[in-house]
DNA sequence: CCACACCCTGGAACTGGTTCCACACCCTAA
DNA sequence: TTAGGGTGTGGAACCAGTTCCAGGGTGTGG
């Protein structure tokens, strides 16, 4: 490996400005204990000498590497939901002076936490000062960060076979609320047989249903839960299920989807069966994600706000560092439902508002 | 901000093992210098006390961060094309004991360099060693890397406005052997009157149309350039543009679109229209975005290996690194033609076969 | 004129690793 | 017995900042 060039450091900017490395050390930090022409004299030999200050010792001295590290658990290529929430840890970060480091790690459920084997970015110390967990988060995952002592946030819809005593902070969004004010949309349009097509395996989805179902009771309907056998992905799960839901009779008039995927693939295959949405068929997905804006018509859906969920992790994250006593929290944001094109109107509404 | 707690140091495992620090960091970089009893019981020392190493005093002396950053410019949210390119250089970068740091800058074409406000981590020096810059990139950007003396490999498919005698190492797709080869397909098919759809204002969709009308020259065929106007989006673009190409007599039988948002909006605007997609006109795309393969019928397309192109980015920045006098180089990718379900054969194919 | 507070400044000591030189020890060859 | 080479080890010096204490200068009150 070549030798790197040498840098100029505060000693021959001291030097230069004939003033003491204390001084230098005290323009950089603003501190006020130093006289208005003496920092400016520093400045200009700064600039003279094109100083840059370098971040590792001052990080070595202050114990803090201003640097937070966005692990992305179990997913092949970078989804685009934790892209988004990747940027809004990124904006939020940049605003309170924090860098980003992205890592990504495979590890199986089944694995021992102490066997896991954690990104170098966790094998050394002062490198990160937090973690930001996105991904699927299984409990032996938590329980080896937790054995290396290392502050840390987790984005938990995707946390898989952890009871309630979930000793973490934690940002989510409300899976159980955004069904609930789905369905309630839908039975307000006058629908009543409505079904809801998921895998319930899911703990996310098994929270969506919960919500459809909240909503079917308060109007005393039945609910029924669509499955699909052996999907390839959620996508193909929505093209399986369509078959099952126009074979039930009555034929449902609505189709709450586990996630837009789902609600893609349902679309797909009903077009293919000759099945118009809305007029035949409603449908109502989740997520919002970008492919929804763009189906014909646009998929009415329950907006999850992904930079917001980033955003929240970062100042939670540091809320933490700063105060480590703290005691655990737990941040549920509001999702929103967006009125597109796929649900039919059945009856007058009665005012049924759109709130967030 | 509360204090940090001290961790173990070099120091305090040297004593425990009842040896010097030298020996503790040979051990560390396993040096073969140390006897195999010494090291063992350094090494039970170290496990005892959970020591890790600080990162930062290692890279204060070793003159290197072992860090890179990823530089998205000009970009509101992680564009799945670039969020796989990321993807590519972490997994690229995990293999190579470097991180990757997350950044990402708005900036206009016109601000002049000098006043470009850099992301923080480029003000500081130390803490990355190098750069890869993804995003739209103007000429303005890169003189203002370039003043702050940091290496850095480009993303270059979306430079725009630079001559040719770009004087830094880039990595790119070929635009120009996609198109062609895209083109050539159509016509080993048996098409004549093939139309490319594009704005070719980008630089890229301008090289993606001499592909083109390479392609249609080898065959002496007449090459059409469709535009629409005020686009809101490339899919935009692409449903406005396929009413000038149902208004053309005769009417063409296939069209090559710029990228695959363009070939998205054509496909669902002609379906309007009540024109089949492949029977009416075929219609290839370039990308092979996500949803390409969503499409119905799944759209035929040009891939461009996202992974490889960071991978690719990656591994130039080490080079680069180590042999800081290198001359550059440009390293373009082949991109591979797909076929799905997008293209008619209007005549018995004569054994056009499917390279990459 | 002295005591004391206050502001500003210089630089030694420090952070936690790496590097390198000196040296101890053992083995082999002359 | 001595010279010479190789291996293993200790620790001072170093990197590039921050921190802190001592000390100089000035101002104010007694």
């Amino acid at each position: 490996m070549e030798a790197v060039p040498r840098k100029t450091t505060i000693r021959e900017v001291a030097r230069a400005a004939s003033v003491g490395i204390g001084t230098i050390s005290r323009v950089l930090n603003s501190s006020s204990q130093v006289s208005r022409e003496t920092r400016e004299r520093v400045l200009k030999a700064i600039r003279r000498l094109g100083f840059r200050p370098n971040a590792q010792a001052r990080r070595i001295l202050k114990r803090r590497a201003e640097m937070v590290c966005f692990l992305l658990s179990n997913r092949d290529f970078l989804h685009p939901f934790h892209a988004r929430i990747l940027q809004g840890v990124e904006s939020s970060a940049s605003g309170l002076k924090q860098h980003v480091l992205f890592a990504a790690l495979h590890y199986s459920p089944r694995t021992p936490p102490n066997r896991i084997d954690l990104p170098p970015v966790l094998q050394e110390h002062g490198l990160i000062d937090g973690l930001i967990l996105a991904g699927t988060i299984y409990p032996n995952l938590l329980r080896r960060i937790a054995s290396i002592h290392m502050p840390f946030v987790a984005f938990t819809n995707n946390v898989v076979g952890m009871g309630d005593d979930q000793q973490f902070d934690q940002v989510g969004f409300d899976d159980f609320n955004g069904t609930l004010h789905a369905t309630r949309y839908l039975t307000g349009n006058g629908h009543r047989r409505i079904v809801f097509a998921g895998d319930i395996s899911y703990p996310w989805l098994q929270r969506r249903f919960e919500g459809y179902r909240q909503g079917m009771r308060e109007k005393k309907l039945k609910s029924a839960l669509i499955t699909a056998q052996n999907p390839q992905s959620f996508v193909d799960f929505g093209q399986k299920s369509a078959e099952r839901i126009l074979s039930r009779q009555p034929r449902p008039t609505a189709v709450v989807a586990g996630n837009d995927e789902i609600a893609y693939g349902l679309w797909r295959s009903l077009r293919r069966h000759g099945i118009k949405v809305p007029d035949d068929i409603s449908l109502v997905g989740f997520d919002d994600r970008e492919e929804a804006m763009l189906m014909d018509p646009p998929l009415t859906t329950v907006r999850v706000h992904k930079e917001e969920i980033g955003e929240t992790c970062m100042k939670m994250l540091l809320e933490r560092l700063h105060h480590p006593q703290m005691t655990f929290s737990q941040r549920i944001l509001p999702t929103e439902f967006v009125i597109r094109g796929t649900v039919r109107q059945l009856l007058e509404r009665k005012n049924h508002g759109h709130t967030t």
